[in-house]
DNA sequence: TAGCGTGACATACCGACGGTATGTGAATGT
DNA sequence: ACATTCACATACCGTCGGTATGTCACGCTA
């Protein structure tokens, strides 16, 4: 079975600490778990943990950049359906906003990132990820004239940050309490009446709407 | 002098906490701050703090509200400056990019609240402050056919985080060192008499230039 | 294959921090 | 005047992030 060598050991404590410490960073925030519940649940100590991260940020920041890359990678992967750079773009919104559906996004990548590594370092890595194709995208529809000629930079930042604040809110708890503290997945529905859980189903389209139609409105 | 009444001792203290903290915090962010060096700085002790606080949590929303406060009239102010309501927006929109410039507010409303207080506590004092503003503005513009028909709340959040996170680009440091470590008062209080700043000067034009060509676009 | 260096941890411990319980003296109502 | 309450100060506690040190298995070399 797995052989225990120890470039294998050490790839297995590490994904296991990435992974119970994504799980308790998503559903509690940074601040409220501690290192002590991180290592219990990797089934591992202490010891472990410093042997392969500087402290609780570093193993945050490896987290975040997991997490970043499993967006970045569904993007691409819907991006990458359309031939028309006009519809990469818009496919690319619109695969962000719903991968935005997962708590862990919200709360590590969106809400815990830029207070815990401060706002350049996680803007640095949000720029390697992701950013940098939304502006590669742009840049692309600036040269070939689809948009009005304008630096990249202002609107590349003006639309991310509409993005990630319309992932936010459209991940807003209902009126009921959504997860109250774990967001735990009972195999009952609150309401089975309807399917799942956007609270508000019209919010994601009409958002999109609204993003489409500012895109649109740049067009020349 | 000042009268030593217990209301006056009261207010006395509690403005000198925020405010110390309010410095503090914006400084270094709110995890860097511990609470010893918040009541020293303020010439009281721990105890004091939590006699008018609920912890640290509950003198940082305290410090927040501030800060809201104040960007939400230095907003409203510049939009009374208009009659037409369209100017009105635009100007808005204008006073809060400029109102960024203060690290007070990138730091504490930006990148610490939603982190500290949690996203929907944080999305509630935003939206009390000054996103109410934004909302009843873009409900005017809709209601009076001078931009699209549409839901408010979506675009009010896309505009809102594009904002957001146009103010905290807009602040990136320069390619030299923008603040060591303490961005520490200068012996002018407040604003020297510009906003500041801008390390690249080009870059708050362009981008209130790209926001206003999204908004334009909404025009119907 | 015996030995040995190194890597991958575990254990024990420390200082600092957020938070609480309790003491105290001045201001205030009666 | 006295009692009460308020606005703190003092002392203390549990927990947490971080570190120093110990240990044992793996893997290379002779």
């Amino acid at each position: 079975m797995g052989p225990t060598s120890r470039a294998h050991q050490r790839e297995q404590t590490i994904r296991t600490l990435v992974t119970e410490a994504r799980r308790l960073f998503a559903g509690r925030g940074y601040g409220a778990v501690g290192l002590a519940e991180i290592v219990a649940a990797a089934g591992v100590t202490k010891g472990a943990l410093y042997h392969h991260f500087d402290g609780k940020a570093g193993l945050f920041r490896a987290v975040l950049e997991q997490v970043q890359q499993e967006v970045a990678a569904r993007v691409a992967a819907a991006a990458e359906r359309h031939d028309d750079p006009w519809e990469r773009l818009t496919a690319g919104c619109r695969a962000f906003l719903a991968a935005g559906s997962d708590p862990e996004v919200q709360q590590i990548m969106l809400v815990d990132g830029p207070a815990v590594l401060g706002w350049s370092e996680w803007r640095a890595m949000d720029e390697a990820a992701s950013a940098r194709h939304l502006a590669e995208a742009l840049q692309g529809l600036i040269d070939d004239g689809t948009i009005a000629f304008q630096r990249v930079e202002p609107l590349t930042h003006l639309l991310s940050g509409a993005m990630n604040e319309a992932v936010l809110w459209l991940a807003r708890p209902g009126p009921d309490g959504d997860h109250p503290d774990h967001p735990d997945h009972p195999d009952h529905p609150d309401h089975p009446d309807h399917p799942d859980h956007p609270d508000h189903p019209r919010d994601l389209a009409d958002t999109m709407a609204a993003l489409t139609r500012m895109l649109e409105s740049l067009r020349s």
